[in-house]
DNA sequence: AGTCAATATTGATGTTCGTCAATGTGACGA
DNA sequence: TCGTCACATTGACGAACATCAATATTGACT
């Protein structure tokens, strides 16, 4: 599957009045985020900054085939990067994917009175 | 890739490792928003500032038990605010609930120079 | 060649979730 | 009080998903 094409940049969920399609893309893009054990792992990849994936089963605590079905799942949304190395396959962070998502959630300038 | 004004230095997923439950958490809040009729539920009540049920239901093609079900799961998870009048129900957006959200997407802000 | 190590894939299983029909619960008006 | 309208709840069904054991694939080294 290719979730791949999120449109670009510019749903905001909160200004314009969302189309089934643009509803059902954003919902995917969501639900790959929408799990504990991905979101764990992004934040292992976030801070090593590089890492393969042996070094991603023992952390999180689940099966080698588990962490590479999510893995995939990271990649096929854009969230990370794979690069295979030999037999090891290195990942990092795709910062600008998680941007959409952000952005898609509000974006709504901040309230200018939001600065805490 | 242009990826040299993003700076992924502060967002909570990327900046330190997610404990166990706050990975079940953060997913629980983005399961909410990883569901297409929930999200052009939210983008209805959005434009519409507030909006009762029966306003909702025609435009999702849902039923109204489904529409009342997503309703109650926006409000359980603090995204909507609920207020009985009489026989109908008025939803409107609570938008501190989205920031949260995002910020922790990639919680940068909005660095106040990246305006599209 | 052959063997081992790292990762991907397959198949199966239990669970979660979205959906609707039917029913229940209040609230208003005659 | 009775009937109706708006919404919530229940129960059930099917689809999607996370997980693992087993197996396949690929790369490196001898």
């Amino acid at each position: 599957m290719d979730v791949h094409e999120i449109t670009p940049c510019c749903s905001p969920v909160l200004a314009e009045p969302l189309t089934e399609t643009d509803a059902e893309e954003l919902a995917a893009a969501f639900k790959v985020v929408a799990d504990p054990v991905r979101l764990r792992l992004l934040s292992l990849i976030a801070q090593a900054g590089e890492i393969c994936s042996c070094d991603l089963v023992a952390p999180i605590g689940k099966s080698q085939p588990t962490i590479s079905h999510h893995m995939s799942v990271l990649a096929d949304a854009g969230l990370v990067h794979r690069e295979k190395r030999g037999k090891w396959a290195w990942y990092s962070v795709a910062p600008e994917r998680l941007s959409v998502l952000r952005d898609a959630l509000g974006g709504v300038p901040t309230p200018a009175g939001r600065h805490a």
